[in-house]
DNA sequence: CGGGCTTTTGATATCCTTCAACTGTTGTGG
DNA sequence: CCACAACAGTTGAAGGATATCAAAAGCCCG
């Protein structure tokens, strides 16, 4: 009953074109969207080292992960995997954006969280995909099949070293998000929203005060615990007040980061009680 | 403003016998709540060889790694570290209870989670704990050194890799509990709390319909993102409906377990629209 | 037995959701 | 080039779920 009109899009990749070629299996992967990356090229399971699974490799190391890797260009929508299916590859997003995302059987929608250029997804310990992955934008994917990521991890250490790190920041990100859900109040919610979109932008050298939403306001919403309505409201309410500017619909002007990044520490007016 | 009367007895550590002890240097440690470990017993940061950080050890590794540990023993309500405070050891929860809790300025709280006899907290890359944590019931904890761990990683990868697992089941668990807060009514979110209360009991062997609440209805309602009254009311309901029987305020006796379970899942009554 | 907590329950207030209508945008085909 | 359809966003009104405030009852421990 909630919001799962509009998102036809989202159905099982069996149905669409291009993840048909990341459901095949490695062995008969298709010429057309897979290949062998050049192993001298930069390691392609990383777009930036830096916030890559790969950044303490040598240049030895990383052609031999590249070598293990594909790469996959995909269309904005696009399924990457989804929730329940054996988990058989870790992803990496070179360019563009995704967001995890969790459905409950009466279609309640929750997000995980969104993803960036240079994050990995889909590392689990279980059988199956804890949750599903949508591509928000165009997006290049690098994949690796989680059994040679294993037998890597037995060869390299540090490369397993460096998964653990990654596991570990995205936990204190998670348990983050959910003092969002846990105690903010919307327009918390919206503003921490914002500020951590500014954080992204920031790590990849980028403006932080003009941000491009990756993300429909009802994905928002489901990222917020909230409803759409809700989070269009809010960011009225945030242009009234002169926090931002509005260009559009999905173009955000920050006028305000200082008081967008208050209430996004739940250090907001309502402190002063 | 907000629930923190009656939390006295959770300040810092500093001012609390038995709690110095962790905070002196691990070369003064005193004798009297600190000592080494028999090598010969079993691995002193684990509870359990399941879901402890040495199951996959084999008895020599065992030893030197409880050579490198410190067994001490805290009482209900102690505050085993501090958000902010330097990450200087991983702690074991050998037996007991505790939680782990982030406050925000203005007095707000959100307990990120409860961790039980057997698990594992305060491994953070970070410089800093980015939460607090207190012990629930009487507790004894095993710590170590975060460098000595470290440096352990760098011996024996298999341990490196145990805490990855650790470190991503913990991540998926988190998720789960990011549905919760995002789009779980309050009674669908008691029920989930005490479905999660019967899956640690049931993994440690121990009885799934007799719980004993190891908290508040305050402390509750910070885990739950609701208020310690919500909580009570929505017990009650699940009274007056005949899913539980109230013991006292502290046990409660799972009447319909599946119910119960049914809820927890976001599966209840509300799906049927 | 008394004091301090915790819990329960009630009344009221508030924030957010829900439902609904309307507007704006984008892409497509005539 | 425009009309139209489909979808995203905005805004309003009403309702509901949970918070807040308040008071009483239960429980533990000295």
């Amino acid at each position: 009953m909630l919001g799962v009109v509009g998102y036809a899009d989202w159905i099982h990749p069996s149905q669409q074109e291009g993840v048909t070629a990341m459901q095949a299996t490695n062995a008969a992967a298709p010429a057309v969207t897979t290949r062998r990356v050049d192993p001298t090229a930069a390691c392609a399971l990383c777009a930036s080292r830096l916030v890559g699974l790969c950044a303490p490799l040598d240049a030895g190391l990383l052609g031999e992960v590249a070598q293990e890797t594909a790469r996959i260009t995909l269309a904005p929508g696009t399924t990457i995997f989804l929730q329940g299916d054996a988990a058989r590859h870790v992803i990496s997003l070179v360019r563009g954006s995704a967001r995890l995302v969790r459905v409950l059987p009466d279609g309640r929608r929750c997000a995980i969280g969104f993803r960036f250029a240079g994050e990995l997804l889909g590392y689990t310990p279980e059988r199956d995909y804890p949750f599903s992955a949508e591509t928000l934008t165009d997006a290049t994917i690098c994949r690796i099949d989680r059994r040679r990521l294993v037998d890597l991890f037995r060869l390299h250490p540090v490369i397993e070293g460096r998964m653990l790190d990654l596991c570990a920041r995205e936990l204190s990100a998670t348990q983050d998000h959910l003092l969002v859900l846990g105690r903010f109040s919307a327009e918390e919610r919206v503003a921490a929203f914002l500020f951590s979109l500014v954080a992204a932008q920031q790590a990849r050298g980028r403006s932080a005060t003009q941000l491009d939403l990756p993300a429909t306001r009802a994905d928002l919403g489901d990222l917020l615990g909230l409803t759409l309505e809700t989070v269009s409201r809010v960011l009225s309410a945030f242009r009234r007040r002169g926090l931002i500017v509005l260009h559009g619909a999905t173009r955000i002007e920050l006028l305000k980061p200082q008081a967008v990044a208050q209430l996004a520490r739940g250090e907001g007016p309502r402190a002063g009680n």
